[in-house]
RNA sequence: GCUCUGGUAGUGUAGUCCGGCCAAUCAUAUUGCCCUCUCGAGGCAAUGACCGGGGUUCAAAUCCCCGCCGGAGCACCA
């Protein structure tokens, strides 16, 4: 099997599927995959130098590894090749006509008069194509299919075309003569045995177009499967390298990994495990209609395999001062519900604390400070009462999250829907860049730095 | 317009090829209850779907026909 990327820029969730179920399936039945970077349009989708290696941190980030790495732009000659030997075959011919010109006689049916140029001729035309002798749009070479094929969209399609932009790898510069997708795809898809394609549904067609190059050269052709269209809910940005480029370039989004951009670099920074992503992905299946993925599958499938291992601490946003009296100096809830052997955490507890407004009780009404002990509103001042957990279990009493109102770790926390300020517990300070923590109440985070005055966390999910 | 292709609960999916075991599976979501010193986890329960209409048949999500509604391609993009 194969990754066909197109390294146009880094990866958003949408290309993730390509990996995940491609892989999945490889893994599955033991078989190979290789990651073929098909950059063989150096202008309109011009390949992004940086893109290669981050696509290939992408396959890694879901736990991928491709057991061979190449690159179109490396097998040019490769495909001249066959493009001569299709030439032979009586397979292809180079055709001048002005594109509106060509569409106009393709759709009503009818050859030009390129169609039937002796061999030598063409491969004289085609070698001049390869010397860069002509310039772009003047000379393509075309594959001679059906002309009167019922669907027009197989009807002669061009395999080279001469492309005046350099191709930004410099291995590859000085080409001018470059294969379109459908010629370099085939040929190589056969060349590196590949068995089965897995692909979006807008290369429908591709596979009816190849035939008639694989009936040429006497090959067999893979099995193809199609997948539709995915979306995603939850974001405002659209799943497109191109518009959230745009985006970034703008200054709307502060980069690709920006919590509201559906890249993959984001997720990953909000510390979603790449393997929660695949999960997701295959749940889709590979049916051609389109799909809606939904963040929660992410999310559910995330939180079953962090929610163990992560420890618990307090964050109280937007923090509302209070003053307590009386009651220990200290609360000690645990690291880990469920983990008792974890230990638990010492919390300080000085004259006041820091509530988010809505769990600040009415006067009269009590509150239970989780890890530390009941108070109760007395005209301002939460007055410690002394009674036992019964009150919470009788239900009469809620259990709120607090941090010291002096000392504590001033945070920011990054969201979908914009930065938080809040305070957490003293103990945060311990954690470092990449840990996971969970904030009770609140939901999970993921370290981002603790550099400077500010703790700065990525929101994951509740 | 021409050519493909698809329509099962809010979302995704199983079942469709080879009609009956499908008063339709599983997951997620939502709601309620239990448990819990988290609104997390765990447990229990509820909600909720075969695009429509004909036909064939003892029997149709499944086969046939006609509609309706999507998506894709018809590029010298991938």
């Amino acid at each position: 099997m194969r990754l066909a990327p197109n390294p146009n820029g880094p990866w958003h969730l949408g290309n993730a599927r390509m990996p995940a179920v491609i892989g999945s399936y490889k893994e599955m039945y033991d078989g190979w995959m290789c990651c073929r970077f098909d950059d063989t349009d150096p202008e309109t989708k011009r390949p992004d130098l940086d893109a290669y290696d981050g696509i290939l941190d992408a396959i890694d980030y879901l736990g991928f590894e491709p057991d061979e790495v190449v690159r179109a732009s490396d097998r040019v000659e490769t495909y001249y090749e066959h493009a001569r030997n299709l030439i032979d075959e009586g397979g292809a011919y180079a055709c001048s006509c002005p594109q509106g010109e060509f569409s106009d006689l393709k759709n009503g049916g009818e050859s030009c008069p390129h169609r039937d140029q002796d061999p030598e001729t063409i491969h004289e035309e085609f070698d001049r194509m390869v010397a860069g002798e002509y310039d772009s749009g003047e000379m393509v070479l075309r594959v001679r299919t059906d002309i009167e094929h019922k669907n027009p969209a197989l009807r002669d399609w061009v395999a080279f075309r001469m492309v005046d932009t350099p191709h930004p790898r410099e291995a590859a510069a000085e080409y001018r003569c470059w294969p379109m997708l459908d010629f370099q795809s085939a040929v190589d898809d056969h060349l590196f045995e590949v068995t089965h394609i897995i692909r979006g549904i807008d290369l429908q067609d591709s596979a009816k177009r190849q035939g008639f190059l694989y009936d040429y050269f006497g090959w067999e052709y893979p099995e193809v499967t199609h997948w539709g269209r995915i979306e995603v809910d939850e974001y405002d940005v659209p799943l497109s390298t191109s518009s959230i480029k745009e985006l970034v370039a703008e200054g709307e989004l502060d980069g690709w990994d920006d919590p509201r951009a559906p890249t993959l670099a984001s997720l990953e920074r909000r510390g979603i495990r790449g393997d929660a992503v695949v999960e997701a992905m295959t749940e889709l299946g590979v049916s051609t209609s389109s799909a809606d993925l939904a963040m929660s599958s992410v999310y559910s499938a995330n939180r079953e395999r962090v929610d163990d291992g992560t420890d618990r601490a307090f964050l109280v946003r937007d923090g509302e001062r209070v003053p307590v009296e009386g009651g220990p100096d200290e609360g000690h809830p645990p690291v880990h519900p469920e983990h008792e052997d974890r230990g638990t955490r010492d919390v300080p507890l000085g004259e006041a604390v820091l509530l988010e407004p809505a769990d600040v009780p009415a006067d009269g009404e009590r509150v239970w400070l989780k890890g530390w002990g009941p108070v109760r509103n007395e005209d301002g001042t939460l007055v410690y009462t002394d009674e036992s957990i019964d009150v919470v279990r009788e239900g009469d009493v809620d259990v709120v999250h607090w941090v010291d109102a002096g000392e504590n770790v001033p945070v920011r926390m990054r969201t979908m829907d914009g930065d938080i300020a809040g305070h957490a517990e003293r103990g945060v300070a311990g954690y470092d860049v990449d840990d996971l923590l969970q904030f009770e109440r609140v939901g999970f985070v993921r370290v981002d730095s603790t550099e400077g005055d500010e703790f700065v966390v990525y929101f994951t999910h509740r």
